[in-house]
DNA sequence: CTTAACTTGAGACTCATTATCAATAAGGAT
DNA sequence: ATCCTTATTGATAATGAGTCTCAAGTTAAG
């Protein structure tokens, strides 16, 4: 935890930003889940826990910590994208319900190698990718 | 191109809605062309030939053609979402570059496969899948 | 403690997309 | 062909996620 706060610091300092509680306390909401909740979410368990923090904050801090690999944007195809933090937490990719929106959430080390070769193939520089599934989980057919 | 055409009428008629040539046009228009276009640009292409057709008939046009598969929907991670027919094309999926947009298409069947896999395993009946690679081309290194 | 520079938050704004609704067009029945 | 009912169109308003603005408040270097 500590070492989180530490991390967010050194982040802060290589970009020029300064450490604020602000700041702070949307990374400790952003680690204390294991979800994958958009902005608002966020903002609004903040509100509630009674710390003050504006929409703008949340979104302007993600930017940065999405942006130093510290949380992952999550683009679900439909309504505001969702974070997740990617402390202790190794690469996976996400398979999503169409009907409730559940989401689980899968890694196939095979389908990653094979990427890397796609991009090799095209001479792209990889930096990111999504891969997800959409269908209808068990429950929902 | 007929037979497109037929298909139109086919899926108009299943849908209950009727043949209307602005409906025909705007399917014409994104079968002419083999680019990844947003609506605004099928909109003008549309507008520059002469013909009349407003943005939200652009619109409620694609989400059917979307529906029934014969357009795919491109979410490029920033800006309006791309379309692009179906037509004679066998899936592929897309590796973008961040700094210039381009867009090309690969297949790896082993992806696919393993795709499959991954949704047996969770119970999830398979609809679709994005699956894009975002990072520096060539070009743009 | 001062001061310059950065951050915050309320609300305005953007942009893509969707909804509204009066005017128009389609197409089945006669 | 002409009605007549219902669907469609398009101009415009509305929405929703996310970004920008800027005055007021904080931070931290000196
Ligand atoms: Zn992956
Ligand atoms: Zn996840
Ligand atoms: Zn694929
Ligand atoms: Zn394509």
């Amino acid at each position: 935890m500590t070492n989180n706060l530490k991390k967010l610091k050194q982040v802060l300092a290589k970009e020029g930003l300064r450490f604020t509680c602000q700041r702070e306390e949307v990374w400790k909401e952003i680690l204390s889940s294991g979800e994958h909740r958009d902005a608002d979410e966020i903002y609004h368990s903040l509100r509630e826990k009674g710390i003050s923090v504006s929409r703008a904050t949340v979104y302007r801090t993600i930017d940065v910590l999405v942006k130093y690999n510290m949380v992952r944007k999550l683009d679900v195809g439909v309504g505001p994208s969702k974070f997740e933090h990617k402390i202790d937490i190794s690469h996976h990719d996400h398979i999503i319900c169409m009907k409730c929106g559940k989401i689980e959430e899968f890694v196939v080390n095979q389908i990653e190698n094979l990427q890397e070769r796609v991009a090799e193939q095209y001479s792209f520089k990889l930096v990111r990718h999504i891969h997800q599934l959409f269908g209808i989980c068990k429950d929902c057919q």
